[in-house]
DNA sequence: CTACCTGCAAATGCTTTGCAGTAGG
DNA sequence: CCTACTGCAAAGCATTTGCAGGTAG
């Protein structure tokens, strides 16, 4: 303010930041350096710091992963959490390597954010596909089977659909595949459908695989559907949204399927 | 200071408080609040901090899980982290229910430590014991099969070890058992021999089951060696040093064995 | 003309510093 | 007597508040 309108007092600074902040428009953040840092509230509502001591400026992330353990965590604690906060303290590529990163501004970080929500769908998107081809052979029952088998090409289908997505995407801006991580999520990718793959080693029975499903579904669309709605309207938000969309037809059809076997006269072992 | 050394002055607390902060005695916290609040800096170097907005204490926690995100994070954006702060803001079990929790002091802190450590190595005891029966059972040399069911014993003993250690501890404090998790470690206990399991499940040959062997038990050597590094002398650093180095002897076995095994002429797929 | 907003200056609260006095070896 | 430490008071710093003026509808 002091150089594009010097004769803006700082009284009127700090009422606007305080303004900004309580409609929603900002975020007060505190590094610890004794005084406060503000930044636009837009996107994600939770998310972590890294920050440099050493040029002063801070990069953003956002972790799933860090997110579900402070669940975990305030859970055991049986404390009833408001806000997280994480910070991150050390030194930026940059001020190590003397040499410049690529310049991150509004439309950049929109992108690295729509990058990594596809990213995730696409993880989720696999491993479901995975899930569902194994399904699909072990599958005793043939109208189980077909089942299985019509989800794992739907899954094939809207995978395709993603990459030709992601592949536009990283058209649009050459260095976006080199841009940091800013959306983490390893756990949800494993957790996911992984568990349930996992789960059908065993040799188990239609119905239980029709069970594991269902959970695996429920647990995706739940996922995307929360993390969807945290954010502002954004590409990346679209892209969560669809998907927890997808996922909730798939689930719709395994529950029918699963009404739909529960009514039949079950098969007893029919080939087992 | 001013109720027991009225004399004292400001200043000179502050001079002290920098002093021990530089001398390594204490450590100095900032929760927003616009001051600075100061902690012994005793044990653990990186613990994070649930924050009750209520009463304004603040208890602490330890997290493999967490640190583990954090170095990742790190890496991907290149970042040379020097310290990490997670704050969980929020309200604690007392201020909500108004019911007072069993006191913490000092000797406390230092029990549900070492309850902790010890939930720690006897989870990964126990699926070190799981992997050397499985290992023991799919081995097809003779030689093999002796050393991981003599392993397989040893991680049996050492887990009755722990086991009655863990019973020794809760007598000295019955409410041991219902103190909220100090130490966080999920990823951990199921990183280490956990995915060394699931990989024993495709049949594979002797020698790859002793490289994972060797995989997990280093693992787990360095994992808790440098855990045990982090803490100030106390009953949970030795538990965490004892078990690393039970855990280095393992690891040696395996490799003299994997040694023997590459210089014997290979009995090449006996009985598969 | 009436809200509301603005800048100035002063105040607030935490923290640090200058300086003179003091205690201990 | 010298060194190191102490308390007091004052200064610094980010932030907030009181108040008198100004501006837009």
């Amino acid at each position: 303010m002091r150089r594009e309108a010097p004769g803006i007092g700082r009284a009127t600074v700090y009422r606007t930041l305080q303004w900004m902040v309580a409609s929603g428009l900002a975020r007060k953040v505190d590094f610890g350096e004794g005084r406060a840092r503000f930044e636009p509230a837009e996107r994600h509502p939770r998310h972590f710091h890294l920050i440099c001591t050493r040029c002063h400026r801070s990069s953003e992330f956002l972790s799933s992963d860090v997110e579900a353990f402070v669940e975990e965590i305030a859970a055991a604690h049986r404390f009833a959490a408001t806000q997280t906060m994480v910070q991150i303290h050390g030194v930026c590529e940059e001020c190590r390597t003397g040499r410049a990163a690529s310049p991150i501004d509004g439309s950049v970080t929109a992108r690295v954010f729509a990058r990594d929500a596809l990213r995730m769908a696409i993880a989720t998107e696999k491993s479901g596909r995975e899930f569902y081809t194994r399904a699909a052979k072990i599958t005793a029952d043939a109208r189980g089977r077909r089942v299985f088998e019509k989800l794992a090409y739907e899954e094939e289908d809207h995978l395709a659909k993603l990459q030709r997505r992601y592949r536009e995407l990283v058209k649009q801006d050459p260095d976006l595949e080199s841009r940091p991580t800013f959306l983490f999520f390893k756990g949800a990718a494993s957790g996911l459908f992984g568990t349930g793959v996992q789960e059908l080693h065993d040799g188990i029975d239609d119905r239980q695989a029709l069970l594991i499903a269902i959970r695996c579904e429920r647990g995706s669309h739940q996922f995307f559907k929360k993390y969807a709605s945290r954010f502002e309207e954004s590409e990346g938000k679209r892209i969560f949204a669809e998907f927890a969309d997808e996922e909730r037809e798939h689930l719709d059809l395994l529950v029918r399927e699963y009404k739909a076997l529960s009514t039949r006269p079950a098969p007893r072992k029919s080939s087992r």
